[in-house]
DNA sequence: CAGTATCCCCCCAGATACTG
DNA sequence: CAGTATCTGGGGGGATACTG
């Protein structure tokens, strides 16, 4: 593989924005509404949600469907071409897991979620 | 695998930054110089580059050997632990071809480098 | 060659308020 | 419920110059 640097800035741009790889993770597990994705993701922003949303949308990561009812509803869902990235998204939450134990030094499911998010409040 | 946003927040910190996906792909095809790194990625300053090596290395993610001899040598290698990230990079480095080959449709091996270079100047 | 030390700018992301 | 608009700051990262 060549000179491969600007590769990989490329992809940087897909999944290295801070909230988007976590955005994409959730999708793995199937269809989700905003509001969902917002109780998932309790520190994220109604803006920033919006907004990478839409980003994942024009890079063709992502579908959303927009029900015309009142209240609305939308639902985003990984596109096929967004499942391709599935298996390396789940890979690399693994392997998340596993590095936030060595770094507390105790298996995750001691560790209180309060805990970890205050880290990135 | 219960809440897990924060999970992948922390590993963001390790690959999430600008330069560090790059870094540390570079260290998988082996050790590396600080010259051969700046070579390899030529629009990083060398503000960044020393900087972020310094964060891979106290995360445990790489082994720095300087060489005390003048002019320095210093090398650095991705450590054991960093090894276990080896499969899932490559894989996302690949994937990486394979979406900049889709989005400017034509194979990586005829796109120029400098104009992949110029994307991310 | 392999770093520090400064200065500085841009823009990512947060807070808040408003709309269909 | 699912957005958009506006304002703001903090810090990540660039440019440049200097050192062992």
């Amino acid at each position: 593989m060549s000179g491969s640097g600007p590769i990989r800035l490329f992809s940087f741009e897909i999944i290295g924005r801070k909230w988007k790889y976590d955005m994409l993770c959730h999708l793995t597990q199937g269809k989700k509404r905003m509001s969902e994705k917002k109780r998932l993701m309790p520190n994220i922003t109604r803006k920033m949600l919006a907004q990478q949303l839409r980003e994942l949308e024009n890079d063709g990561m992502i579908n959303r469907s927009a029900y015309e009812q009142v209240p609305p509803k939308v639902e985003y869902e990984l596109s096929e071409y967004g499942q391709s990235l599935e298996r390396i998204l789940n890979a690399l939450c693994d392997w998340g897991a596993a590095h936030i134990e060595r770094v507390y030094g105790e298996p995750l499911s001691v560790l209180e979620d309060s805990i970890l998010n205050e880290q990135f409040k």
